[in-house]
DNA sequence: GAGGGAGTTGAATCTGACT
DNA sequence: GAGTCAGATTCAACTCCCT
């Protein structure tokens, strides 16, 4: 019930009277609602200066992949080997990136905006490429994804998020932002600057003949908060990177004018079929816009990391028939045993489980207390 | 028991010598455990080539305090607001980022790596310049704090992270990832590319007459999760913006040398405070789960020839769709496939690579078991 | 129909020791 | 330095099939 109080909110508000003076119309010229075809640049220089809202752009990441790569049960991991994400260089792949933003400066109204959205492939080149045009960052979102991919090597940290960076069209210049929008989205607290939300898969998907039909398609969540948060009704959105008209749909969806731009016709076909199908706000699967807050996990290390428990503390259960010490990096050790707190606890016991956060205590100041009560310590220390 | 076999190997793995050659010792010269005074890159040049594990650094974040920032010459940036000298201050900024990176290659050894901290003020541009000077991005990792600064003037969303950049010496470098240690620090599962963590404060905050001593002073479990991420035991740490010392703190504590640059006395002074006190860990307290990989290797053969599994044995996969025959010189037969454990579990499965210590198993009294758990005998046997 | 188990999949810069 | 090959490595969410 909570989230669909929200929504009919959010609702409320997008058409709530707007503060500032009108906009001038969009020109009557614009495309609106049509796919540009052909390279984005170009078609981007046929768009007049001074006439869109908001450029939303997802260009590519130039992920320099190296072999193949198979998961540990041998299987292959399809990856994103298409042609157009393919750059000679870092020089060649900043002379595409300052093309499009330069385009799409122009084209933006003073106050209007841009967000692009990228890895740690891309977007440290496009930040600063950006900041060197006049753009004027706002923030940096980060997406943070409920259910990435796994690192199926054990090489480096699991990737969990992309990056999206939102900007004015130069320091002084006028933007708009949805503040109370966002905060009754969010359960009356302030967004924040990261946002946790599930990566595209599911019936969102689109899939053809059992293959997915863009290897990059992002979630209409991720779309739905942006445009929420820095459009109004009848604003003009650009979408460079059209793919499959993530944009565009979620763009019908809210009552926003939408232009797209892609070179592939595969993608362009998929993307108006797409959009016809979608449906203007109302009753539409909402439900899938809210990501779920669940209690926070707790990670026995991170209580170690936090200082809430030191390196050499020594545990043991209730009746002290077994102790353990701990390490730097979380795991206990009691004689020849090593592992997790519960893996340690189960097999002492030989039992078939454990629950470490009950079984292990500590010595505090004569009193004995459970490593749950720690637990709750650390959660109140960390709450918003 | 899977777990206890896993624990007592892991056990078994700490204590097994060392598979990889010694790494050179830090030459005698190195002021470790000093802070050095005055500007960080004239600091950093005193120190010879390739000689430092890891470098740790949280540089100036806002391009507009001409007074955190000097020319190369000396001469101070004034704070500018106009637009055309926004750009100089980019070109300023951007111009000491690069010299003190440069100065961070050359310092570290080849297998070293670089971890930097910023905002969205400055991270692109670091980010960008990192990678032209041939730094190779290994992970960007977003800090999500858990208590933020809200905005109060509800014009932006809530700044709730800071990014920071991993990466190695190069593309092709080599660079150490301590990943068993991670996923035990967040209770078996990977550590993933965003670290929940509280800011700063409490009494871990240094504070002189009620006031902060250092502006942006880091948490201490920031530090801990990096270095115990990616550095080992006696290794160098070098944090060219010293401030007070969080990365010199945190380094005593886990048995890590560090070297600090750091212009402002007050700074200095206030770091080697807190470093005096601070309390180096045990020995015991800071062995953490040791990988797998570190594993000294042994050959199928040396099993079959020390007579833990005779000739002739029968070994098959968990779903028994294959068998094999061990040979006396340790290969395997099945059908007219012959050749080592992994090689006759590849082709029967038409898979990429099969680990056949997993793979295949025997049976044993009943019971059905991997290769690997005979393997975990044999290795407790050899011990000693 | 509910629930369980097996199988599949997602923007991935994903090995290293030895010959 | 290139080639060879042992062998280490995955989480959440969805789909499909079977009780």
């Amino acid at each position: 019930m909570g989230a669909l109080t929200k929504i009919r909110k959010a609702d409320t508000l997008a058409k709530a009277p707007v503060v500032k003076a009108p906009k001038a119309k969009a020109p009557l010229d614009l495309p609106l609602g049509k796919i540009l075809s052909g390279d984005c640049i170009e078609a981007m220089r046929s768009l007049p200066d001074n006439s869109v809202d908001l450029v939303f752009a997802d260009p590519p990441y130039n992920l320099q992949l190296g072999g193949d790569l198979n998961r540990p049960d041998g299987s292959q991991v399809d990856a994103v080997t298409d042609e157009w994400d393919r750059f000679d260089s870092f020089a060649t792949y900043d002379k595409f990136t300052r093309e499009w933003l330069v385009e799409a400066k122009r084209v933006l109204k003073p106050d209007g905006a841009l967000w692009v959205i990228g890895s740690y492939h891309n977007i440290y080149r496009v930040g600063a490429i950006l900041q060197d045009i006049g753009f004027w960052i706002l923030n940096d979102i980060v997406w943070r994804k409920s259910n990435p991919m796994p690192n199926f090597r054990g090489t480096r940290f699991t990737n969990a998020h992309e990056t999206l960076l939102w900007a004015s069209t130069g320091e002084k210049a006028r933007y708009h932002f949805n503040y109370t929008a966002m905060k009754t989205l969010n359960d009356e607290l302030q967004m924040r600057s990261d946002w946790v939300l599930p990566i595209c898969n599911g019936g969102e998907r689109l899939k053809k003949d059992g293959h997915k039909v863009h290897p990059t398609q992002k979630p209409e969540a991720l779309l739905y908060r942006v445009l929420l948060a820095t459009t109004e009704k009848g604003d003009v959105v650009l979408d460079p990177f059209f793919g499959t008209g993530t944009t565009g749909a979620v763009a019908k969806r809210l009552g926003r004018n939408w232009i797209g731009c892609e070179r592939e016709d595969g993608y362009r076909g998929a993307a108006l079929e797409r959009i016809e199908s979608a449906l203007p706000l109302d009753e539409s699967a909402l439900k899938t816009m809210q990501s779920r807050k669940s209690a926070p996990r707790v990670a026995f290390g991170s209580l170690v990391e936090a200082g809430f428990i030191a390196p050499g503390t020594q545990l043991f259960d209730k009746k002290r028939r077994f102790s353990a010490t701990v390490r730097a990096d979380g795991s206990l050790e009691s004689g020849t045993e090593k592992g997790s707190i519960h893996g340690v606890g189960k097999n002492l016991q030989g039992a078939p489980s454990c629950n470490g956060w009950t079984y292990w205590h500590l010595e505090h100041e004569g009193d004995i207390k459970p490593l749950d009560a720690l637990r709750q310590t650390y959660l109140l220390a960390i709450e918003d």
